[in-house]
DNA sequence: ATAGGGTTAG
């Protein structure tokens, strides 16, 4: 053949011939179709071996060399050949090479434009399609077939774009032959136009399975998994069978509404008809496995696959992510990297969770980058949302701010990821700012999402008012029955003093699974009613609900605050015994804790000693704590060496460390702690208390001077310190970390922020009504015997909140009984 | 020759 043709064509044969060579077998009639071609006789447009040609095209750089070819032999304007390379470009993902070509076309048939309007949709670039249409109606005189509404319907947005098209087809009278009527139906039923698309449906003289399905999928894209079944129900009784179409979007329907006993069923029939080879229903089956924590399941659909996809990949991939099991769902994605198949932008969607739970931030960051290159920010918003969630889970809250501000566009959820990553990173304050300007955004609606993430924000500070008016929200749309929700407004309602209204919203919300009841745990624990705590622990088991691992913090920390402390070690047991559970080091902190406070402090080291996994800063935190508690200056000085070993960082942990010299007058050890810190670069964080009044939140620094009442208030403090003294109080001075004079030492007992705080309520709300503090630190030992004075002289109850559990103070005494 | 209804998502 090569003899035939002229050398200059010649070079272009052999190069394409020879990328052709790995697929032989359409290697010998790609030869010949091409001497057709050159030699003329492939005028007919009827020679299959073109179809060959086209078909051995399987990447864009074969097409392109096929496309060159065609224009070296004179063929690349032929109506027919130039409509394949549309086809063939677009099949090959290249939209724009497409275009290029029909361009090129300059005079077009009904079939050319049709090929370029379904490449639009191919690629999902609908708008474009639209245009394309609008363009093909106002510019030529044929008129639209069969052919071409199918895919001008797929790519309409919305219910007016659908309806002139409707009328479209109306004139033509096309709107009887089953493609296109399938189209209407489903067109009508995305859009919610339930009985537009049933009478339609009803209307068809004539319906196959495909018309069944399009009413069925309807249902299941708007969401509404039983009506989608009682369409099934009918299916069946006319005697229609469900087919691979079928299966696929109910089992996807299943797996959203959490119908595992259908989704089995179908299961079921799915291999009763053969259909468990299908490429689609065997995806559709891992997803719905996943979805319902069936790993295993999942799995082993994944594996008998004999040919999987993008999609198979990307779904177990998924599967893993979101079971937790980060370590396999990246195994999966180098063994789909190692068979060389391209990640497409859901992959990395994961692949961005995956990191996150593993805690990688320099892979993390490749991700960020590959994503960049390929302009992939602009093409969706959810992977723009991940990545924000993938640094702010990172800790790298900052680095989520800049992806977040840079994000082309912005959906609810782009907003929800920025509030939760600051809350959920400790500074809620930036969470609050950040909710403020969401409600600034008028385009913006807030979801279930919203509430879930500034809800503990504002737990977080303590800001009650703040959280009633999302309540309030929250029952004007209709969402206080939603678990998550409820449960966030049971912990904040209990984490800011009320657990009457707390206790109340668990009656009104589901409590099948551990969710609310290990809201409602945790509250009574910071309390100090652990005793209420072990009772709640007790019904949860009556009404056979499987208690968590956070079930199991939420007890044990209960019990340490309420010194439960053989209670809470056989917790301990017990976890791991009956239910199963590691312990992780939540729980080991826990167990130090409650084995600290109550005093044991060398139980609590050697327990640490034997932990089986490697102690965190949070556990030697427990036991310097525990150390600073009881006095202990030998096991604090152990236990922060460890301490810095693993954390040097947290500056909490250099002022109690300090805090246990100055108890003992060792001014020196004092001075050693704080150029160590100092030589390291941490600043105290400074410590704060605040109130709400008349719905504005006033936040008081240690020895603030700047509150316009300020004058006010330190006149109050003297008042109280005098009547206080005439009660018996006596300053604690061991509370002061500065080696100065004993009345230099009662100002700055005086001018702590707790007591500021306290102060301005007593000066600015009604007498005898209960004043409510929060603070971000722990509470100070003489702050904490002052107020139960102050609740007597005042005839208040003052409910202080710090950083570890509640305060009660009543007629001079405190509901922790001194023990926290 | 071109077309429907189907799978993965923060």
């Amino acid at each position: 053949m090569l003899g035939l043709v002229p050398t200059c064509r010649g070079r272009h044969v052999s190069k394409f011939l020879s990328s052709l060579r790995p697929c032989c077998h359409s290697f010998s009639s790609a030869t010949n179709t091409l001497q057709l071609l050159s030699d003329g006789f492939a005028n007919d447009n009827r020679n299959d071996n073109i179809d060959f040609l086209f078909h051995s095209c399987t990447n864009v750089h074969h097409a392109k060399q096929l496309h060159a070819y065609l224009v070296v032999l004179g063929k690349s304007q032929n109506i027919f050949l130039a409509a394949k390379l549309v086809n063939r470009y677009a099949y090959l993902g290249n939209v724009s090479f497409s275009r290029r070509t029909f361009d090129s076309i300059p005079r077009k048939d009904v079939y050319t434009w049709n090929s370029m309007v379904s490449a639009y949709v191919r690629s999902g670039r609908f708008c474009e399609a639209l245009d394309c249409f609008s363009q093909f109606s106002l510019t030529s005189d044929l008129h639209p077939d069969f052919y071409t509404f199918p895919p001008v319907l797929k790519a309409c947005e919305n219910l007016v774009d659908g309806k002139k098209i409707h009328c479209r087809v109306l004139k033509l009278g096309l709107e009887w032959d089953v493609f296109v009527a399938a189209s209407l139906i489903h067109m009508y039923s995305r859009f919610g136009f339930i009985y537009v698309a049933r009478k339609l449906f009803d209307d068809m003289p004539f319906r196959d399975t495909g018309s069944w399905n399009a009413m069925i999928s309807g249902f299941c894209q708007n969401a509404n998994a039983a009506d989608a079944l009682d369409v099934l129900v009918e299916m069946r009784m006319e005697g229609i069978k469900m087919d691979r179409v079928t299966v696929a979007s109910l089992l996807t329907a299943c797996a959203q509404s959490n119908d595992i006993s259908s989704g089995m069923l179908i299961h079921l029939y799915v291999i009763k008809h053969g259909l468990d080879f299908d490429l689609f229903v065997c995806n559709a089956l891992t997803n719905m496995y996943s979805k319902f924590g069936s790993l295993g399941h999942a799995r082993r659909i994944f594996d008998q696959m004999e040919v999987r996809d993008l999609v198979s990949w990307n779904s177990i991939i998924a599967a893993y992510e979101q079971n937790n099991d980060p370590i396999t769902a990246l195994e999966l994605f180098n063994a789909m990297q190692l068979l060389g198949i391209q990640p497409d932008f859901l992959t990395l969607v994961s692949l961005a969770s995956i990191l996150a739970q593993l805690s990688d931030s320099e892979k993390s960051k490749s991700v960020h980058g590959f994503i960049l290159r390929r302009d992939w920010f602009v093409e969706d918003v959810v992977i723009g949302n991940a990545v924000v969630d993938m640094y702010a889970k990172l800790g790298a809250i900052d680095s989520a701010r800049t992806v977040f501000e840079g994000l082309p566009t912005k959906d609810a959820v782009s907003w929800n990821t920025l509030i939760t990553g600051y809350a959920q990173n400790g500074h809620a304050s930036e969470a609050i700012e950040v909710y403020r300007m969401m409600q600034q955004c008028e385009e913006i609606i807030p979801n279930h999402g919203t509430w879930v993430s500034i809800l503990p924000a504002y737990t977080h500070v303590g800001a009650l008012q703040q959280g009633m008016k999302v309540h309030g929200r929250v029952i004007k749309n209709r969402l206080y029955s939603d678990v998550f929700v409820g449960t966030c407004l049971i912990d904040m309602y209990g984490k800011c003093g009320r657990l009457d209204d707390a206790l109340f919203l668990f009656s009104q919300v589901p409590r099948k699974s551990s969710v609310p009841w290990n809201a409602l745990i945790s509250c009574h624990g910071v309390h100090g009613h652990g005793e209420k705590a072990l009772q709640l622990f007790n019904d949860m088991l009556d009404e056979g609900v499987e208690p968590d691992h956070v079930t199991f913090v939420s007890l044990m920390a209960a019990c340490s605050h309420s010194g439960l402390v053989d209670e809470g070690q056989s917790f301990f047991h017990m976890m791991q015994e009956q239910y199963g559970i590691k312990p992780s080091l939540k729980h080991y902190g826990c167990m130090v804790d409650l084995l600290g406070r109550a005093g044991h402090l060398n139980k609590a080291y050697s327990f640490i000693e034997n932990m089986s996994v490697r102690p965190d800063s949070s556990v030697w935190g427990a036991l310097l704590g525990a150390s600073r508690i009881h006095g202990n200056v030998e096991m604090g000085k152990i236990a922060s060496e460890r301490l810095f070993e693993v954390d040097s960082e947290n500056v909490g942990y250099y002022v109690l460390l300090s805090n246990i010299y100055a108890n003992f007058g060792k001014w020196e050890g004092v001075e050693k702690v704080r150029s160590l810190a100092r030589h390291r670069g941490l600043t105290k964080t400074p410590g704060w208390s605040s109130i709400e009044v008349n719905n504005n939140v006033d936040v008081f620094y240690t020895a603030n001077q700047s509150h316009p009442r300020c004058e006010e208030i330190y006149e109050k403090l003297r008042d109280l310190t005098a009547r206080m003294k005439s009660l018996g109080y006596i300053p604690d001075f061991s509370f002061v970390l500065q080696d100065v004079e004993d009345d230099e030492k009662e100002h700055i007992l005086n001018s702590h922020s707790e007591r500021l705080a306290i102060a301005f309520g007593i000066i600015s709300t009604a007498p005898k009504t209960p004043i409510r503090i929060f603070k971000n630190l722990r509470v100070c030992g003489d702050c904490h015997n002052a107020t139960k004075f102050i609740s007597v002289i005042t005839e208040r109850e003052i409910i202080v909140r710090d950083s570890n559990r509640f305060h009660h103070f009543k007629d001079g005494t405190c509901s922790c009984g001194d023990y926290w």
